[in-house]
DNA sequence: TTGTACGCGTTATCAC
DNA sequence: GTGATAACGCGTACAA
């Protein structure tokens, strides 16, 4: 008998040693129910013993499929990226599956063609893909076209159930500004993000239905368009807070942003909550850790990102998933009652 | 002549429709200097025409090793995290490497377990190991034991450079404290990072280089020791502040303790910078949005993270990249001259 | 410079 | 239930 001088063992040597052939060791991995006990025990004891682990490329080979599934994003924020990292592990432990991350441009011009050589290369299982990009429909595209199965994550329901895990961004907000309006507010100004996000336009919607809700006519005045980035939250703000009168409260549709009005507040010697309540959304760290602590909306993203993964890898499990998502506020230090 | 039902291309079809042997095309792929000019060009030209690329899992196997490097990290924090991730991918793009993230619980009794089933199944090329879980000595054993190449990064020198990157945490916080000293403070309090983490004792150590080298005596009054939380900070800030006389400054080793630092002089009615300076290190996000605006240390990250996977995958080219790597001072708004 | 034959470690087919 | 044998797609001796 030979024996392997190199590194671990394989299955060759795990059925020769069991005295069975490759293929019963095949069975014995991979559940086979068509297996008597007594040669299932012998062989486990035998790949305990050696200490034998599957080898995946071989795997791969064979079954003409591997067992990766890609993340692909265009860092919306870190915070974000790694939740979901955090919720597609936790889906994917215990299973023969690895995560494998790509960031990508979302402004390069070679930014589909960068995406279909790496789908290519690699082969992958499946991929998730995170807001903002994920509202791209290119990319949807290209996976179908490569025979990747594909799940998005995202603001509002764009996709079939098998290919969507949705937040529900526009009843988030209602809440959170109805959440304001229960607090005594009526001028209520707006901070959206930039035209052409589907997230923004929800979060916009949601802000009309409360409006609509309390029947507070809506004033453009106090609603200016910002692009998620703190400073242009801060010019949103400085614009907000020159109408006379001034709002009592401002919605800003991420936390950048807010953090952003917050500055901006403060310049005018306006005090938080006293003089000015803020709420954001996201719930990314800057939230927890401005002064004061802003309120806040936050979307599930681990439990959202599990799903999405669960729905990749099995779509039999995925059942009992939710598709939908409803986000919840975080009521911290940034808002008085009027 | 058979024809391929379904699927990708494979090296069979470039040859028969190029009329030469798999090896040759192989050789085509694999860029071997001994190949005919003509031949080359007349298989590139197919392979384009089919728009062939080659699997990896089948290279993987007949190579025995995969294109897998794995990012080994236990979440220091999201903006770094996802700083390594630029970093390695901007080394690894328009290669065949791909990058597989495996988040670990270092609290966790199983870890090293963890970590050691992961590299088996994986078999991964390489492994990038992130602080602080690279402070960890066994992980680096796991990885000699499984043959799996690694390189850690790291606040200091712990390896032979082929397995290390560092940065100078020592001399970045000498300098940074030197920088408070130049704007005349002499009683200026340390925050320490958590006892058991390397960066935490290079930066103590820098701490007390800058007061030697300013012929100050340090005072274990105005120091205390957090676990790189902000709530660590808070408290560490508060006890600094009972102190008679108060500091005119406080070094924090990391920018969460520092934004404590910041909450518990605000919540004592003193001004940042006029009362209390204050410096951080990390330059996370939040340093960015706190009022003010922290002045902090800055690690290089992307690069170091770039110069770690180019170890991993490209040793020759790797004598080009530094190995230790200064951090720059962010000067913001969090300082004062006393 | 190019081709033949075989191995890499696994799964699938189809007999027994 | 179990086992030969042939894929899977690519790389490497070794020969030509």
């Amino acid at each position: 008998m030979k024996i392997k001088r190199d590194g671990k063992p394989t299955i060759n040597d795990v059925a020769r040693l069991s005295g069975v052939s490759k293929k019963t060791v095949s069975r014995v991995i991979n559940r086979s129910p068509l297996l008597n006990e007594a040669t299932r025990e012998k062989v486990e004891a035998v790949i305990a013993d050696l200490g034998y682990v599957p080898n995946p490329q071989a795997r791969a080979l064979a079954l003409r499929r591997n067992f990766l599934i890609g993340l692909i994003h265009d860092n919306p924020n870190a915070q974000m990226v790694l939740g979901v990292q955090e919720g597609i592990l936790s889906a994917i432990r215990e299973t023969e599956f690895a995560l494998v991350v790509r960031p990508v441009n979302r402004r390069s011009p070679t930014m589909r063609e960068d995406v279909r050589a790496f789908l290519e290369q690699q082969r992958l299982y499946g991929v998730l893909i995170l807001p903002p990009i994920s509202e791209n429909d290119d990319l949807a595209a290209v996976c179908d076209e490569l025979g990747v199965s594909w799940v998005r994550m995202g603001s509002a329901q764009l996709d079939a159930e098998e290919h969507m895990v949705a937040s529900n961004d526009r009843e988030a907000v209602a809440k959170a500004v109805a959440y304001l309006v229960g607090r005594g507010h009526r001028r209520i100004g707006f901070v959206a993000g930039p035209e052409g996000f589907r997230s923004a336009a929800e979060r916009a919607l949601g802000y009309g239905d409360a409006l609509a809700s309390a029947a507070i006519t809506a004033d453009p005045a106090i609603m200016a368009e910002g692009n998620y980035t703190f400073e242009s939250g801060h010019a949103a703000g400085e614009k907000l807070l020159a109408t006379t009168p001034r709002p009592s409260a401002i919605f800003a549709s991420n936390d950048e942003m807010a953090a952003g009005v917050l500055h901006a507040a403060r310049e005018q010697g306006l005090s938080v909550p006293e003089d000015l309540s803020i709420v954001g959304f996201d719930d990314t760290a800057i939230a927890a850790h401005i002064w004061p602590p802003l309120t806040t909306v936050r979307w599930p993203i681990q439990a959202m990102a599990r799903a999405a993964a669960i729905k990749l890898i099995d779509p039999a499990k995925a059942r009992h998933e939710p598709s939908l998502f409803l986000s919840d506020l975080i009521e911290r230090a940034s808002v008085n009652d009027v």
